[in-house]
DNA sequence: TTCGGAACGGACCGGATCAGTCCGGTCCAC
DNA sequence: GTGGACCGGACTGATCCGGTCCGTTCCGAA
């Protein structure tokens, strides 16, 4: 009876509720303050902290589980870009509204807070990989300038989307309002040389290894 | 006998002399993790925590000499800026630069650790002028898109400038790229409409008042 | 209706951290 | 030589947080 997929009810169905509700819990508090305690998040679930850890046995676990869903996201976001065989900017810029709302912001700041372990390593490298696709896309179709990096724009939209000022509501405003500034910047018409170095996939992907 | 500025020996030298380091230690500690403790900060200025309380009683105290000394740093360089009267645009860049190098970042992460008192609020508000007056000037030279305040540019300078990926000199060189992509699309001639409102004189204030 | 037990919530525990204190030692001035 | 200012860092008391434990609640079967 057991997995099945049959109907559930009473406790049974409280408890798969819940389930969503945590990892959506976790994914808003730990967005708005890395390194809030768990107490936080049982908290806005509405859930107690016992329940919490009979679902999650650390915190890493929970952690986890939250960066892995929103790489999840951002590759969804890739995958929809490249699939799209509209104008290729517009694809791009899509994609770049998509990856700042997915809370990109947050996993980067959180990568150093827990051990990650290997699945998360490898759905970082994949997410990479089709970023840089689409990157390579849109710059060989002159749409892109083409001296950055899929690093580069992980961490700009990490750093955007980190902005933390006011209400919610206020700062996703002011989040699209500077995604807006710098993909200004991006388009090739403005290039002019930039300084340094660009980032590489190491610099970012090291914080997805013990 | 006292503060004649005649020449100093002995412990009393070595007075002067930490209590220079302190400062310069504090800086940079907490310019690497806002959140660091008093201990940190007395390691890197090889003083004893003893040492680092005498002089200041509290850590407010410490934090809030820090955010001074940074501010005042800005409002030189911006009237450096003003009274440059070679091209608008150069003089902007190079107060931009400034601005970044003087760890503006560290301030607006620093604001909410700590009770600001009233004349960090002033300094806070003399800043955001000077910044907008330079802003004006290179804007009504046409050197300068006009729907961009000064709370716009610290936000953004600060969200770069906090962005901590590698060793220090590799973050100022990512810095500095990523100021360059921005500095492109505050040209006029980049311009195309921005979404939301601009960030405004109280929202960043806010910070420095209890 | 009753009863067994699964899931719940939150009080609680042990350890870690950190701001701030205290004291024994050091080095200078006289 | 000696008094005392200044030093460093061990120490303290309070706070915070991850994780556990247990009394309570509610469902479903008999």
């Amino acid at each position: 009876m057991e997995g099945t997929g049959a109907a559930l009810s009473g406790r049974r169905r409280e408890a798969r509720r819940n389930d969503a509700l945590v990892v959506d819990a976790a994914r808003e508090v730990f967005a708005a303050h890395p390194d809030a305690p768990m107490s936080a998040v049982a908290e806005r679930a509405g859930v107690g902290q016992g329940s919490l850890y009979r679902r999650y046995r650390t915190k890493d676990e929970l952690l986890h589980r939250v960066c892995l869903e929103g790489m999840h996201a951002i590759q969804a976001h890739a995958r929809q870009a490249l699939a799209d065989d509209g104008d290729p900017w517009e694809s791009f810029e899509r994609f770049m509204r998509g990856y700042l709302d997915s809370g990109a912001g947050v996993q980067l700041s959180l990568a150093g807070t827990f051990t990650p372990g290997p699945d998360l390593f490898a759905a970082a490298s994949e997410t990479h990989a089709l970023i840089q696709t689409l990157i390579d896309r849109t710059a060989s179709a002159g749409r892109l300038r083409d001296d950055i990096t899929a690093a580069d724009l992980s961490l700009l939209v990490a750093q955007i989307g980190g902005l933390r000022l006011n209400a919610p509501e206020r700062d996703r405003e002011l989040h699209h309002r500077y995604l807006a500034l710098v993909l200004q910047a991006l388009r090739p018409s403005a290039a002019a040389p930039l300084p340094g170095p660009p980032a590489t996939a190491a610099e970012i992907e090291d914080r997805w290894t013990p």
